[in-house]
DNA sequence: TGTACATCAGTGAACGCGCGTTCACTGATGTAC
DNA sequence: TGTACATCAGTGAACGCGCGTTCACTGATGTAC
């Protein structure tokens, strides 16, 4: 075994940060740091990202990337069951945010600078808010969503699922709450206020 | 003029971090820069915090003081009012966040890593979560918000309205949906899903 | 009112550190012949 | 099949930087007498 030719430097170290940013936070992602977790120089990123920002971007990247992953699997199995669904999508995005906080911190709260320079990153954000959105019709259409602009609606739906995560990641989420309701109930009642029809606390 | 016994350095110090956080944003702020911009040397700023951490303690709870000074105005202003109330306090939330996004960032997004070593910090936002009940209290007592449990849906109406602020920090909020509604129109679209009367859109 | 003194906010030199980035280089690989 | 060679991923030394923090110090202030 030698240490040249790799073979897929890239992703390694973009897993590498992902790891470092579990156990660090986003203050101990480093350059260097990746590079010495990953077993190779400190230079050696350099031939796969211009800069630090490009590997941060790559990282923001793959965190959205793993999220659509698996909102396509929920998509799928539960295809013709529009309020399943969407209970399903929410508690998907809240699991990343509890598994992974500073990953899902560092993807959904604007650590690059340049968007346009990444348009990987652009694509997938719109694929996924194309995702939300037609999850959204399909509720109307059902008559779970009450009628008015769709896009609207996304962006408010979206929004409520991630203010609730987001809230729940920095901790301000009084403990009289907490220690009352599950995450599973609280995303519930969250998205109830949002519904036309009550959810079943047991979907 | 001497440079000795600066008369409010502490204050000062905080005032400087905020200025520095609004043009450079967390990166850019350091102890030093801090010390710099006030016109003092870069150790004087540790005769008044222990370390990093507790300067920056201290401008996220000047944050929510801001917030909350502003609220309770709000309150005051709209007392018999709750419809108004809430969206006026959603709305003083979403300017804060547009007018200094590094400030409500920081505020907002868990830059304490100890919050119990912080007891203002603490208060602070206790404070406002039991504003906000008192908010959604008043609104279900007055018909506007669905019965159920306060402070789960104190809980669910801050992340509804925090979720909205931080997606449109972050620029998620897609162009075509931001080019057809104005930020007014879409808090209210927003408090509108929560809401069990419609809100008048011209409030 | 004048003076000695304790207090403590602010100074400036110094420390060690990890960082991002550059650069001339090396050595493994696969391909053309 | 064997060899020359271009390619390019990875190396390691070096750069300059700003940072957080410590420390012995200084000088302004207000108070006790």
């Amino acid at each position: 075994m030698n240490t040249y030719h790799h073979g897929d430097l890239k992703n390694a170290l973009i897993q590498a940060g992902i790891e470092i940013l579990s156990e660090e936070g986003l203050k101990g992602l480093s350059l260097r740091k990746v590079a010495r977790r990953t077993g190779v120089s400190h230079a050696a990123p350099y031939a796969h990202f211009a800069d630090k920002q490009a590997l941060v971007a790559a990282i923001s990247t793959a965190g959205y990337e793993r999220l659509y992953a698996q909102l396509l699997q929920v998509e799928q199995q539960y295809q013709n069951q529009p309020l399943k669904k969407m209970v399903e999508v929410a508690w998907c995005y809240l699991q990343f945010a509890v598994n992974d906080p500073a990953h899902f911190k560092l993807t959904f709260s604007g650590a690059i600078e340049k968007e346009q320079d990444y348009p990987a990153f652009v694509e997938i954000s719109q694929k996924s808010f194309a995702f939300v959105s037609a999850m959204v019709a399909d509720c109307q259409r059902a008559g779970i969503i009450r009628p008015g602009p769709t896009d609207l609606l996304a962006v408010n739906i979206w929004g409520t699922i991630h203010g609730f995560a987001t809230l729940l990641l920095e901790g301000q989420i009084s403990h009289t709450v907490l220690d009352h309701y599950s995450l599973r109930q609280m995303i519930i009642s969250t998205l109830n206020l949002l519904t036309i029809i009550e959810i079943d606390p047991a979907i």
